[in-house]
RNA sequence: GGAGGAGUGGCAGAGCGGUUGAAUGCACUGGUCUUGAAAACCAGCAUAGGCGAGAGUCUAUCGGGGGUUCGAAUCCCUCCUCCUCCGCCA
């Protein structure tokens, strides 16, 4: 979430922002409400401390009358702080409710958009950043998508995934599976080349972790509740491994702090019937290997730049045709200030899959995270928080097949060979 | 799952109802000394919030939450985590 004094000092641009998510009307009152709710904050805080500073000293010489032997005067005084207890709970309780409604306040308020961020409102309305200039590929007619393709290589199988679980839990077997091991191996390889430190963290998170990465409660639809434990299946390695950092000082020098994971990564999916839930392209469980950085905030754009270029490495050394696209107000995730995604061409399904997406949170995260660092001017601030996928397997693998298939077979990129242990499958 | 023990500043570790936001040591930062370094010595060294132009000052925080009390790191309740033993088990 965002400071309030950030809003407070920079109200014109926190509104700005909101209309470029397309927020009108009374959406935008929130801002209003969230600095008079601040402001009744700090008028209490004032009076209930200066009612605390008086009972303080009070007491104080309470416990030296006490030594001194002058017990009637101790039970003056004494007298005199008890009048005040109620006084006292009545604006503990204040205080109490107006952060909290301060807190929901906040919740409700987007990251404010970098001005690279494109007025618009759905997913068509995302600027292509970087087109394909090459040719695409074209497979003719015959060109079969990637579920039939599974299907003919014994490679998933959506109907045992049914039956074992539900729709959109896909089961991998024997070189699918093997593809889908290959990948992840690539994945981290290449990550772990560019310096990004591996973690295996957890694949279920608490609430706490879940709220300061923000999918609380902003997706609390979207992710999977084991209620018996108050936990919740990992929508990304995102949150259990930014989560590393929570309430974490770290030190300048430190910077910037790369990890990487590979985790499954579990989705409901909720309201997304029918549209798109062909084969891979969306599915209740898929893998993924995640790539995150905390940096100093004068170079997360930088960063931003080289995650970019990461990312776009590994689509190369794939062979796959991508595009970049920066999204949209009315696209923009909730807590991003900037999101470039990537996007794949399947050829048989002859359209373009997002099988990444890259963002500078800025200080959205690390507000709630409390991530922080010591500057030069030996102050704390927030640290600013990256991640993007790089990459999600489920369409990279849906891409590879539709893309490469052959009267042989399907010819893996150069890049997989040792990684799948094979040159084609068939 | 059962029984017991423990959670204090970056780390170690005192304090166990009264000016203790917290002794001491280590680490760290600055200074003196030195050609330089080490050692020694001196000083500084938690987080968040309020008020203030600032110096500063007040409030809260000793695993989390609640309670008792004029006053709690210290007493009580509850939750969490860790350790030891028993049981079960990949």
């Amino acid at each position: 979430m965002l400071q309030v004094n950030f809003i407070r000092e920079n109200k014109e641009r926190v509104l700005a922002g909101l209309k470029t998510r397309n927020y009108a009307g009374a959406r935008l009152e929130i801002v209003d409400q969230v600095l008079a709710l601040d402001d009744r904050r700090k008028s209490t805080q004032t009076e209930l401390d200066t009612i605390l500073a008086a009972n303080n000293k009070l007491s104080k010489e309470i416990g030296g009358l006490y030594k001194a032997g002058k017990r009637t005067e101790a039970e003056g005084l004494k007298a005199q702080v008890e009048s005040q207890k109620g006084k006292v709970k009545e604006l503990e309780s204040a205080m109490r409710q107006i952060k909290e409604d301060l807190t929901n306040g906040l919740l409700e308020i987007p990251n404010v958009p970098n001005p690279k961020v494109p007025a618009g409102n759905t997913d068509e309305d995302n600027e292509v950043l970087q087109d394909w200039a090459g040719d695409l590929p074209d497979m003719g007619d015959k060109a079969q998508p990637h579920w039939e393709l599974g299907e003919k290589y014994n490679l998933f199988d959506f109907g045992l995934g049914a039956k074992i679980t539900g729709a959109g839990f896909p089961l991998f077997r024997g070189k699918g599976a093997r593809l889908q091991r290959g990948l992840i191996n690539f994945f981290l390889d290449e990550a772990h080349k560019a310096g990004y430190e591996e973690i295996i963290p957890p694949l279920l998170v608490n609430e706490d972790s879940a709220r300061a990465t923000g999918q609380l409660p902003d997706k609390e639809g979207q992710m999977y509740h084991a209620t018996k434990d108050n936990l919740y299946l990992i929508p990304t390695a995102e949150v259990p491994v930014t989560n590393v950092y929570r309430d974490v000082i770290i030190n300048e020098k430190d910077f910037p702090i790369k990890m990487t994971g590979h985790t499954p990564c579990f989705r409901r999916e909720a309201g997304s019937y029918g549209k798109d839930t062909k084969g891979l392209n969306r599915v209740h469980q898929f893998d993924k290997v995640e790539i995150v950085q905390i940096v100093h905030p004068e170079k997360s754009y930088d960063v931003l730049q080289e995650m970019l270029n990461h990312v776009e490495g590994l689509l190369q050394k794939l062979e796959l045709p991508y595009r970049i696209l920066t999204l949209c107000g009315g696209d923009l995730g909730f807590t991003s200030a900037l999101t470039y995604d990537f996007e794949v061409y399947s050829a048989a399904q002859k359209r373009w899959l997002e099988v990444s997406s890259v963002s500078n949170f800025e200080t959205y995260q690390s507000n709630r995270l409390k991530v922080r660092y010591k500057g030069a001017d030996k102050k704390t601030h927030l640290a600013h928080t990256l991640n993007g996928s790089a990459l999600a397997l489920a369409r990279i693998v849906a891409a590879l097949l539709e893309n490469n298939q052959t009267e042989e077979g399907i010819k893996l990129p150069k890049a997989l060979h040792s990684y799948v242990g094979m040159e084609v499958i068939c």
